[in-house]
RNA sequence: UGCCCUAUAGCUCAAUUGGCAGAGCGCCUGACUCUGGAUCAGGAGGUUCCAGGUUCGAAUCCUGGUAGGGCAACCA
């Protein structure tokens, strides 16, 4: 695989691990405040509670069997900016367990591509396999605790006798062998005294569990394969659940981050982790992998694409691979700034490539000089231009609005090349550049007229005649104006030379989307690839591979380090510009009627009676409930299927007499406080509970100041009235006395009052808070309320 | 069919944790321009999945649904 060659060139001049990792564009996502995402907040939260006092510890683990894409970018980004942000350090740690399909190629494509993104480890470098020792005595530990067994069944017994989603699985026969049993066994194991598949180590957990892999999951296996690490010195290995978390704990983590689908395998990653080490001890958040439209991200898919030839490589640009990415032009810094504005969040996703491309083009833009080079050519003879002559113009490589400096000479000859679309025998209106007639300036030199249009014999046009307007050259104060520029190239001094333009790999946004008998393959686009001989101003003979340019009006480009070494000068088109011109030429895409995206099921026209659910007996206790305590359906259905909260509502209902208002504080209030097990053994008792209710009730506490009463009873098992009395809580309806505080806001806010005035309703809640603020709470907000309508309305 | 996760603008995400539903991208219009780019100014776009309930007030809390995703390798 020669195709890495210039990694630590590109690294020098593109990546910048100072601003690594920190939001190199202020104001993105949204909010006034810096906005958090759910892990951030995670980590302030523990840092706040003192749940996490040292470094925060994150992780990127990689397992070496395929070349890192940009999938592994988002996990990357994320994980050193962590690390970044809190002052903390982010380890590379390779999850290699699995000897069968690992290699130094990969770990090493890995860390290219890595400090190719901008980051940097320093010593945290760690291997999994490097703690084959320690994980072995955690499982021979696990064992002496009776945690874990040997089992001899083969493979297909052990998955036939672990039951279905729906059906709890069986006990293994070897299940309850003794310590010594299985610590004999685990060690005949290690010395390589059994082959592949006679016995593995499982945990001893529970073979009913919902979750299956909670159901004796396997740790150990046994594996006669030589390690790219280790080599023969292990025939055992263990699996990831168990080296994953373990080596977590080995490396003091504190937060270890991995994707959605791992959710399922946290109360085993607890299970092991709590039985193993002492706090602080790891833990694990998931969060959604990245997919993206017209591409597949699976290594799995991604591999089948090389071997089948559909793609040039691992590097092909087509490819989602850092190393393709790279290789086509994408820099550093746009990878990192689009892992930015994607997001971390818990739902599935797909993220619109124009997001990408929007992150390449903002971060090329005052990185590439501008220069011409025609796709097309489409030969133009000045007629009035003197033959043999070369007239060298000065041309800016920058924008005026990008502050560079910079500028190389282009020669103007009699015979020029433009660009084949340029130019329109019958153009519609508001086409404006060339055509019979028309006129059009040429970038950095002359206005001229098309006089006359050449066709061959089928009538395509091949030829231009065009006169120039001397006295518009580029840079003097010519008062001409014209609507269009166009691009061009001397046709006799410009250079012949490839342009790759690449396109969409696959030619539907999600090509694992396949009907019955297709596969993803099926929706490659053969036009992905367009190879175009082109050509290019001279001022670009020399450069050199890392060359990156925008043609102007076409798009960026990168001269391709593979073909360069190969002794061949190719462009790869890394990104076109945005072109207004293009869309509105397609018909606009129908906008989607609306509705259409979550066609949402006509729902049953009345709603659902709250008993029909409801078992015989639990109809009975509901309607008892319903006639005793002249409780709504809903909440007697609540009840009734509830048996620590009935209790304790009839004890409360049995200390007042408002049960309808128990019911609904219990329900509402208390039950979304307490855990199961809390509501088992209440914290606070029914009688304290119905005081609280009573005081509610009869005006003395608004229902913030209620519910705030709850919060603290239940935190210290004080009465109600205990509490109020220390704080001196009462709700306050006065008129007069909340007059003041409402004209206080109102008068505070000239402008809201306006906006409301004019039709923004909903600022009444801003004002409800306003006055609620003000009054710690205690305004009895029936009455704001109506004040505030009294004033505004 | 069991358990788990998720649902806010076309897309990706916010919403000070119960108090004005917003941002970026995309889209449209206009201005400017020697890149139909960039830039600048403006605009459209919402049943916060649905139905009930609690509350003065719900995207947020409660109940019940619906839809999408994940889980039955000796892979990670």
């Amino acid at each position: 695989m020669a195709n890495f060659l210039f990694p630590d060139r590109l690294t020098a001049r593109f990546a910048a691990p100072d601003d690594a990792g920190t939001p190199s564009h202020s104001g993105h996502p949204s909010s006034p405040r810096e906005s958090r995402h759910f892990i951030q907040q995670i980590i302030d939260d523990d840092l706040k509670t003192g749940r996490v006092t040292g470094d925060v510890v994150v992780r990127f683990p990689p397992e070496p069997n395929g070349y890192p894409h940009i999938g592994h970018a988002k996990a990357i980004v994320l994980n050193f900016s962590l690390a970044k942000e809190y002052g903390g350090r982010c380890h590379l740690r390779f999850d290699d367990t699995n000897p069968e399909t690992e290699d130094m190629e990969y770990v090493r494509a890995m860390k290219r591509d890595i400090r190719w993104l901008g980051y940097e480890w320093g010593e945290n470098e760690f291997y999994a396999s490097d703690y084959f020792e320690q994980l072995y005595d955690l499982a021979e530990r696990l064992i002496e605790e009776g945690l874990a067994y040997v089992d001899s069944q083969t493979g297909e017994e052990i998955r036939a006798t672990r039951g279905t989603v729906t059906e709890a699985g069986t006990e293994s026969p070897y299940r309850n062998r003794t310590v010594q049993e299985n610590l004999d066994l685990f060690r005949g194991m290690r010395a390589g005294q059994f082959n592949d598949g006679e016995h593995v180590l499982r945990a001893r957990i529970d073979m009913a569990s919902p979750n299956m892999l909670m159901r004796d999951p396997v740790i150990y296996r046994i594996k006669k394969a030589s390690h790219y690490r280790r080599g023969d010195e292990w025939p055992i290995y263990p699996l990831y659940d168990f080296a994953h978390p373990l080596s977590d704990a080995i490396e003091g983590i504190t937060h270890s981050l991995c994707t959605l689908e791992f959710d399922v395998h946290r109360p085993l990653y607890d299970w092991l982790v709590e039985h193993l080490f002492e706090d602080p001890r790891p833990h694990q958040y998931e969060s959604a992998r990245l997919n993206l439209d017209y591409t597949v991200m699976s290594k799995r898919k991604l591999l089948q694409l090389v071997r089948e030839g559909r793609v040039a490589g691992w590097d092909d640009p087509r490819m989602p691979t850092l190393s393709g990415m790279r290789r086509r032009g994408y820099t550093p810094a746009a990878i990192r700034r689009f892992c930015e504005l994607i997001g971390v969040a818990k739902a599935d996703n797909r993220v619109d490539v124009a997001l990408l491309e929007y992150a390449v083009r903002d971060d090329l833009n005052d990185k590439a000089r501008r220069v011409m080079c025609v796709l097309d050519p489409l030969k133009v003879v000045l007629t009035n231009f003197p033959d043999g002559k070369s007239e060298m113009l000065h041309a800016g490589y920058w924008p005026h609005d990008i502050g560079h400096e910079g500028a190389r000479q282009v020669p103007l000859t009699r015979e020029i090349v433009i660009e084949r679309s340029d130019f329109m025998m019958d153009p519609p209106s508001r086409f404006h550049r060339l055509s019979p007639g028309a006129e059009v300036r040429l970038r950095h030199a002359y206005i001229i007229r098309c006089d006359d249009v050449i066709t061959d014999d089928e009538g395509q046009v091949t030829e231009l005649r065009c006169s120039v307007d001397y006295d518009t050259r580029s840079g003097s104060d010519s008062s001409k104006k014209v609507k269009g520029t166009v691009h061009w190239v001397s046709a006799s001094e410009g250079i012949e030379t490839t342009v790759r333009l690449y396109d969409r790999l696959f030619n539907v946004p999600n090509p694992d989307d396949v009907e019955e008998g297709q596969s993803f393959v099926d929706h490659l686009n053969p036009d992905s690839l367009r190879e175009v001989t082109a050509v290019i101003e001279p001022s670009t003979a020399d450069d050199e591979p890392e060359t990156w340019y925008q043609f102007e009006r076409q798009g960026y480009f990168y001269l391709d380090p593979v073909a360069f070494e190969e002794g061949k000068r190719v462009w790869n088109r890394t990104v076109t510009l945005r072109d207004s011109w293009g869309k509105q030429q397609e018909p606009a895409a129908p906008a989607k009627p609306k509705g259409q995206k979550q066609a949402v099921p006509a729902q049953p026209a009345e709603p659902l009676d709250p008993m029909a659910e409801l078992d015989e007996e639990e109809h009975s206790m509901a309607i008892e409930l319903q006639t005793l305590y002249a409780l709504s359906p809903e909440d007697a259905a609540f009840l009734a299927t509830r048996d620590d909260e009935r209790v304790f509502f009839k004890e409360a209902a049995a200390a007042s007499n408002t049960p309808v208002a128990i019911a609904n504080w219990l329900i509402h209030e208390l039950r979304p406080l307490l855990s199961q097990e809390q509501m088992e053994t209440p914290p606070t008792t029914a009688q304290h509970f119905a005081a609280l209710v009573a005081l509610h009730a009869d005006g003395t506490l608004s229902s913030r100041m209620a519910r705030e009463v709850l919060e603290e009873m239940i935190a210290s098992g004080e009465g109600p009235d205990t509490i109020v009395e220390r704080k001196g809580m009462r709700q306050v309806s006065d008129e007069e006395a909340l007059s003041g505080v409402v004209d206080e806001v109102l008068s505070n806010h000239p402008d809201r009052v306006e906006a409301y005035r004019g039709g923004k309703k909903g600022l009444i809640g801003f004002f409800m808070g306003q006055v609620m603020q003000k009054t710690d709470g205690s305004a009895n907000p029936q009455v704001v309320r109506a004040l505030l309508q009294e004033r505004l309305d």
